[in-house]
DNA sequence: GTATCTGCAAATCCTTTGCAAGTCA
DNA sequence: TGACTTGCAAAGGATTTGCAGATAC
């Protein structure tokens, strides 16, 4: 398992301890393509290190999102998606249909970050986000 | 109570039943300031008709969403919120730190809408979407 | 050594569901 | 009358919490 080498730095320096389930949560996802749920993390950490508890994966997921080194994205299943920091950021369109996710570049939303900013003084957090709406495909296929 | 004069046509031409509770259910919808929670409706409602159960509210907001008669939003509070279709579209910007929630025209996205219509050929559903980041007040109070 | 973390179990919160009784058309 | 609706109670899934024992530093 990569074992993150910033991550002890991060936790001592703050006063948190390093312990084994916080480096493979971390890792596990840090080595996830998709975004990934806690029951995921869970079920990836239980394989190598069977006591884990679900629980330790939600206080611990916690942890990393306040240090900044996940983040979490809505993607309307009900539940909660994980991200790791390092991998840079995007967004995603989410077919209400078909369920399908497009991953898009930050950058298409660099324009309305900056009208936002200038008509309102309002700065967006536009690093990870989901928009729904109808794919391609559905859009053909569906009445109206 | 003021009562939708549409809801009555709209609901039986689809094969519904007009019931004292959808009647005021919806009313509570229209008649309210702000997105309003299941748990609020229900609150209204139960203050004049105390028998109604919460899951009467679940299943008639799941109905009246349906119709296209309301909305749903999750302004990110770990809980859905609804709102009036007649009342019109428009976005939230939700401040993280003080929780202030601005509304801004539906005009704003339709930059956006049509950059990813063009780009992904996806058709994307801005018409009540939230927004996140830190307010004016909160940008000038907050460190870095 | 001791404050921080964890596992466990139970609780919480929001929402959904099964079913028998009630009600609208 | 009969299909649609409701109330009630119980279940559901995701997440949180209290607490005593375990562990990092």
């Amino acid at each position: 398992m990569k074992q993150p080498k910033s991550i002890m730095g991060i936790l001592s320096k703050q006063g948190y301890r390093m312990t084994p389930q916080r480096v493979m949560i971390l890792s596990v996802i840090e080595e996830s393509n998709h975004h990934i749920s806690a029951e995921e993390i869970y079920a990836q950490v239980t394989a190598k290190y069977p006591r884990v508890n679900i629980s330790t994966v939600y206080r611990t997921l916690e942890l990393l999102k306040r240090l900044g080194l996940i983040y979490e994205i809505d993607l309307g299943e009900g539940r909660t998606r994980y991200h790791s920091e390092s991998k840079g950021h995007h967004h995603h369109l989410v077919c209400q249909k078909c369920g399908a996710v497009i991953d898009i570049s930050e950058s298409v939303l660099f324009p309305l970050q900056a009208v936002l900013l200038q008509a309102f003084n309002f700065s967006a957090d536009l690093r990870h986000i989901a928009i729904f709406g109808l794919c391609e495909n559905c859009r053909q296929n569906s009445p109206g």
